[in-house]
DNA sequence: TTTTTTCAGAAGCAAAAGTTATGATAACTG
DNA sequence: CAGTTATCATAACTTTTGCTTCTGAAAAAA
């Protein structure tokens, strides 16, 4: 039998509420300060409430938390048990919310990038990549190699965030470019070709040859690069179309199949038996883009944009004084 | 500006409340259900009080978790980043009250256990250990080396939980002790005594060599297990009480300062030097005894009291059928 | 378009948290 | 060993707030 005076807050059934945040904050109060006066001051609250709020968490618990057997804040091994965790799980929660207000800031999240192959060569991409990871160390990125055109619809489609291509391309009317670097082409032919040991070439000079480009869409990348350049130039290109991409067509000039144009910074990939040789038509160039949403709601993302404005901003600028010397 | 009607309860400021496990529960079942009102059900609510709780979030996060420009639910960046995190919350305070009351039932917890050095020679001290350990695996032991007198202490302080001990030994009154083991006491002695080839002494025959015993008060342990066995074969025995413990003892029997009166059991410890010959009187026993708190609040020693005395008993039993055969 | 679905707002109710006042008793203290 | 103090529990009451029902507005579907 329980002590004489029925206690209706102690023995009586407590209100079954739900496990709260709440009563394991006072829970921990009460075991720092080991009495519910002081507790209670420091949750702001009288002590009264405090009682009842420990009450209901071994109501909630089953089982008692403190050993009331004397005038004085004991726990139960229960109790101490509880302690231990409630802590972390308190702490656990704090976390979250300053890591969500973090994400908020756009100071933490993740960030899945598209990139043709070709964006690679340039350097520009650990470039930008390096500056914005420095800036920002949370911020996951993501790199996938994809197709031009996946990358757009995979952009719209939110499954990724960012993408590297080289214009022209269909750009849907929600996604916005900036282009972040503009390179002269070169001609990539084979070291036999007649005119591989000149340092120039003008490009009419190749109207016999046959060009090699990506199998794409006539009006996309560098199918399109290479049909307007020459058209540029006064004439109408041979083509092959069967390259997949920049390295195979590399292959395929070495073996003779033809020439191409090429992004300057191409030049890094120096298979056996292909030459680079510039171009006279000193304007004829390709850009580099990049693509992401108009509307960008991630603020990990917005900062991505952001970067990349400024950086290709700041390159702009500086090519501008250095006298537009782009090789 | 935003839209023409004034939505007191989206744009007006939200009564800052607390953080609670309510409010990610609530925000949980919202991200699965896809739908107010599917996730209100579930939750066992009616759907505004959903609504004005994910506000009330909203309000305590600082920031949307939902992009609200569809009527759908639709997870901002940091809506994503608190879900996952929201998960592991709950899942965590679950684990904490299904964790706890686990200790409540004395399925998990942890037990300090004292012994005195040669509670470890029987192999008892591992058998009982071992068994429990089987029977409640998640019940952490905690094993320390210590003298009977600071277990005494140490148990009533509520250091320690449990203490192996040798009695007789001035138990406090809030402490209760069980024998777990009966064994022969046996005499330790130099092998070149003139005794030491016999099979079995009378202990009236060591009336004048030197006992070595523990250095203990002369009311406790094998101190007063030798001057009570002395004294019923009729001598009081010549004492030397240098000994720290039973290695120490053996060590000094094997170089010839005396001989002792040790437990059977200790014959595994075979110093060169040193026969235990067993003694013709056989009622000359020693116990092994544990001791635990008579009002012990934690079910985890509770649990591991009756393992012991169930054992005891076991052994008890079994010995009384086999005819008390101790060897 | 019309209808349906779905989320938000207003007002009120009811439950639960919290308050003040007080009681009971363990723990000091002279 | 009283007498006092400290400390926790209880009762009764107030306030807060979570939740309800009813209703509105706008997007999505038909």
């Amino acid at each position: 039998m329980i002590t004489g005076a029925v206690r209706t807050m102690a023995s009586g059934r407590q209100r079954a509420t739900n496990f709260e945040l709440r009563h394991l904050r006072y829970f921990v109060a009460l075991v720092e300060e080991r009495n519910f006066e002081r507790a209670a001051l420091r949750l702001g609250i009288a002590q009264p409430g405090l009682s009842q709020q420990i009450f209901s968490l071994e109501a909630i618990v089953g089982l008692p938390l403190l050993d009331r057997s004397k005038r004085s804040v004991n726990l139960t091994p229960t109790g101490q048990a509880l302690y231990e965790d409630a802590t972390k799980i308190i702490a656990q929660a704090d976390a979250t919310l300053s890591l969500i207000r973090r994400v908020g800031r756009g100071e933490k999240g993740r960030i899945t990038v598209g990139y043709v192959a070709s964006a690679s060569y340039s350097g520009i991409l650990t470039e930008m990549l390096g500056s914005f990871r420095r800036s920002l160390p949370d911020i996951e990125l993501q790199l996938f190699e994809m197709e031009m055109r996946q990358q757009l619809q995979r952009i719209k489609d939110g499954d990724i965030d960012f993408g590297y291509i080289r214009p022209p391309a269909p750009i849907p009317s929600d996604l916005e470019t900036t282009t972040v670097l503009k390179e002269p082409l070169v001609v990539a032919m084979p070291a036999g070709h007649p005119l591989a040991s000149r340092t120039a070439i003008k490009l009419l000079d190749l109207r016999d040859d046959v060009f090699i480009t990506p199998r794409q869409p006539p009006d996309v990348g560098f199918h399109a690069n290479t049909l307007s350049a020459c058209g540029e130039a006064g004439f109408k290109p041979k083509l092959d179309l069967n390259g997949r991409d920049f390295t195979t067509i590399a292959s395929m000039i070495a073996v003779g199949l033809g020439i191409a144009l090429v992004p300057h910074s191409m030049n890094c990939f120096g298979l056996p038996g292909v030459r680079y040789v510039p171009l006279v038509d000193n304007e004829i160039t390709t850009d580099l883009a990049v693509v992401y949403r108009k509307k960008e709601a991630s603020p990990a993302v917005r900062a991505f944009i952001t970067h990349h404005r400024d950086l290709s901003g700041q390159r702009r600028t500086k090519n501008r004084m250095h006298g537009k010397s782009l090789t």
